[in-house]
DNA sequence: TTGAAAGCGCTAACAC
DNA sequence: GTGTTAGCGCTTTCAA
């Protein structure tokens, strides 16, 4: 790979005049600038982006943290992140942190390493005290799907209890009382939140949520499959499931179905994001709206413009909720 | 941020002894090191990633391009991309080209530029004369779901061709003859090989399948409905739907649905590469297997051995052909 | 309008 | 074992 002072020599001028031409400057003549650009074409040259990155102190590149790229949900998330960044002129490095506090840890740092001064997390399990760590140190660090008061000007989140408390409500105004709830591994964040909303709603309705009514699964449609059939072992009786995700609903209807149980004639059935899944699968999913490419929009600016700032955090606005809402179509009907 | 100065001041040491303790290099007393350790941890210091690039001449960086991260093709191939790459210790950046020529040309440029030596590209549109030229510039340039004789041993391909004569075949011998095709952009790479494979299975069959009965979409599932609704208005007649991928096929059933046309009752569905999706939709949707979860692992594997031997083709294996596999499911019935 | 020179943060010879 | 030095490819003063 050819360097600035190959297309400098071969050009006749000085690399400082090279870098001129491909940065744009002026104070070139018209002459030169020909020259060097047919240089830089004949050798084929691109600049070296860490050498620039070097000098400049600044990569213009923003980090993302997620958990899990072939998720519909995240990989909407990381397509919206990109989609912004471009607006900006900015590039997206994508570091995947899995369900696993090191590794979570790990895909920061290495975002760091990266001088990635501009950051979208989407932590998953690491504590708030680390996370408020982080954002102190990285100017242009944003919590994306979780929201923490210490550095709530930094968090753009689904209020994700409120989802939580709708499913369980709309449910129960359904008629429901024998109601499964699928979560997923107890230390995930929003299962947490989405949980102690479904109880809330139960308990204002003065009805119980049995312990052995929620079961801990996978965030797929195996997840779904494996907790009905684990639910049906066990005897435990219910006319409606709250899943934790789109995904685990529709492996939930689809396990159901097997066992002869149909949707939503014999048990209904609510999922959460809106995912193009449970749109169409069959019945297509009442679920919980997650607007996650507004949100992650928004994430991409915010970061970005605190970066610039050097974290400095505007005055106007300062906090990034974002409600959920019930999209209803046909897996529910009156119990 | 601080760098390596500060810490060989802070332990008392010289630069090049933490780069040693830093890169694990022995030669280092015992005590020095833990010196230097809790200076690193006491300054939060991160090598700069860039410079180390810099003197290396190497990154360890895999460059991926792709047109749509949305898409849980896309999704399933950087997820296999990333754990492949994790395996072997290197990091992965995601460039999108979108299906648009210059849009793919610059991401492949702006991994040149960070010093990518090894790249899976997805190309979908750009010529055969350029990919060729890049393979011959990059070292450990490998395509993705494309095939071009010239540099075959770079060429991770499904038998695309292959795939949509097994669409046609089977579509045939269930007895259907008119049969809607829905095709995406012509100028997309695989959408052209499907429909020759389709063409050349009704050719064999002695069977016609008329122009108008092919109709360009978009590769979603509004693609489909749009295609459909089409259809159904310029009266053409059709017993079965043999789309270009799943999502195409899903917003279909969606449509022929709405119309009151039941699948496979009325109308028989095809899809292909077989996605979650195409499993939980209903009916559950017969398509073909596009395997590309093992192959995005071994085109990985295959860039990252190509960038450490120069580009150096190993003998011994020189071509990577998979075959497509028709998945039955319900969506298809005798015409 | 152009060039020389210093330096970004790190590693790798080569000394000692 | 450890330090000194040069240099990776680029940008940016400062001079000319």
């Amino acid at each position: 790979m050819s360097t600035i002072k190959d297309v400098s020599k071969l050009a006749g001028v000085s690399p400082a005049t090279v870098s001129r031409v491909i940065n744009n400057a002026n104070g070139v003549s018209a002459k030169t600038k020909e020259k060097v650009k047919q240089a830089i074409a004949e050798l084929d040259f691109y600049p070296n982006a860490q050498a620039r990155a070097l000098v400049k102190q600044s990569t213009n590149t923003i980090g993302v943290v997620m958990s899990e790229l072939s998720d519909p949900f995240f990989a909407i998330m990381a397509r919206s992140i990109e989609i912004t960044a471009e607006k900006y002129n900015a590039n997206v490095l994508i570091s995947t942190g899995s369900l696993n506090e090191e590794k979570e840890r790990q895909a920061i740092n290495s975002l760091q390493a990266q001088r990635c001064k501009a950051m979208v997390v989407n932590s998953k399990i690491l504590s708030d005290e680390e996370l408020i760590d982080f954002a102190h140190k990285i100017p242009g660090f944003v919590l994306i799907n979780k929201y923490i008061e210490a550095i709530q000007e930094r968090c753009i989140w689904l209020d994700n209890q409120q989802g939580g408390f709708n499913m369980a409500q709309y449910i129960l105004e359904m008629g429901h009382s024998n109601v499964l709830v699928l979560s997923t591994k107890n230390k995930v964040y929003d299962a947490s939140r989405r949980l102690a909303g479904i109880q809330s709603a139960f308990t204002q309705a003065h009805k119980i949520l049995p312990a052995n009514h929620i079961i801990y699964t996978s965030p797929d449609p195996q997840g779904g499959e494996k907790a009905i059939e684990q639910a049906l072992a066990n005897g435990i009786k219910f006319t409606a499931v709250l899943a934790y995700n789109d995904a685990v609903a529709v492996g939930a209807v689809a396990k159901l179905t097997e066992k002869g149980l149909s949707v939503p004639e014999n048990v209904s059935v609510i999922g959460f994001d809106d995912v193009l899944l449970a749109n169409y699968c069959s019945p297509p999913l009442t679920t919980v709206k997650y607007p996650i490419a507004v949100m992650s929009q928004k994430a991409t600016e915010l970061a970005l413009t605190l970066s610039k700032n050097e974290g400095k955090v505007s005055q106007t606005i300062n906090t990034y909720k974002y409600k959920p809402i019930i999209i209803k179509r046909s897996s529910v009907s009156w119990g």
